[in-house]
DNA sequence: ACCAAAAGAGACCGATTGGTCTTTTTTAAA
DNA sequence: TTTAAAAAAGACCAATCGGTCTCTTTTGGT
């Protein structure tokens, strides 16, 4: 990687830091040159707009968290395993310790909300996969017998990444983690 | 009313719709003049910042969607009808029927993350006026036997709250209502 | 109808915004 | 070590930001 490629990741990396922790209209370009040390002509070099680094950083976070819950899926051989990996890397969401700022999809959905129609797409893309990876959860869960044949898979991934969101926003504002630990509780005790 | 309070509610009309369309920090003074036919003197007469307007207009935001839902709920007899109503009301934020822009409350936790301490006391005390609607409804349902008396009033109310909260997002960014029906016909299951 | 007070207009301000462009420095292949 | 290309610096720009202040208009009680 020579130091071109190096320097744009570090853009990118603090950059998405930036814009999940305080949004993209309320990300300034000189607080990206503060994060990054570089100054203005070093960012603009790499990116052509302060639009074209807000996609590459929103990309980079949707990557970042696909890529760890997916390793944290993969070779848990039960459900419910699974299931308790999922959880563990959403509950990161709360402390920062992946992601900062909570979660980039939910932020990006109520900031492009009657605007943004730029990355509206990815947002949607996003939250697609998301719900993806839950359902595959719970379809194989039925196929081992875990989850009841009865439980509509998308219909459940659905409801349970809304209660997740909604109690993600909550813990976060209130700056308790109880009301993420039950809705997830609760949702354990319909699942399994 | 005279002239001076006619416009300074005509003011706070116009801007907590804008504010919650497209955020605190997205909305210019220009838009706030624009929308009300006002120039800068006429907003700042009667406002000393944006500050001090942005809270008036979330007050006012939060005052419009409250008595909405205990209009809605009051001289209902049953539980069930008045969760009826509740949800009638939560519905009315994909369509921007009584409020535009989404959730004022959601919209705001999500905005004020990580920054905005003016008004994140207003934001707390305002879902947990929430939730205690909701817990109001639940409990009144205990005490008619409409619902079962080992369900955790409170743990209930956060959890209906949150999932609604989640879906209406999903649902605004898809602009698709099934998520939001879907996840409220569940819980209408797990409650009566 | 008068007139003081309330309300509003709009020019003006410094700070900050995202972005451009020329110049300088650094990189890395030959 | 040389050198062309890549990378970064930073002065500069117009537009917009929230906010102030003076001056004018409107209001409503007498």
């Amino acid at each position: 990687m020579n130091k071109g490629e190096r320097t744009k990741k570090l853009i990118i990396e603090q950059s998405s830091s930036l814009f999940n922790k305080n949004g993209y209209k309320s990300t300034s370009i000189a607080e990206i040159m503060e994060a990054t040390g570089l100054k203005k002509g070093g960012i603009f070099y790499h990116f052509e707009s302060k639009d074209d680094l807000a996609k590459a950083s929103f990309s980079y976070s949707l990557m970042t968290l696909k890529e760890n819950y997916l390793q944290a899926i993969k070779s848990k051989d039960r459900a419910c395993v699974q299931f308790e990996a999922f959880t563990t890397i959403f509950k990161t969401l709360l402390n920062d310790d992946i992601i900062v700022g909570g979660c980039p999809l939910m932020n990006a959905a109520i900031e492009a909300d009657d605007s943004n129609i730029l990355i509206e797409d990815a947002i949607k893309e996003g939250f697609a996969g998301l719900i993806n990876i839950i359902k595959d959860i719970i379809d194989f869960g039925k196929s081992q017998n875990e989850i009841g044949k009865h439980v509509d898979s998308e219909h459940m991934a659905v409801f349970i990444l809304s209660s997740f969101e909604g109690a993600l926003a909550l813990s976060r504002l209130y700056k308790d983690k109880r009301y993420l630990d039950m809705v997830i509780m609760q949702i354990n005790a319909m699942l399994f």
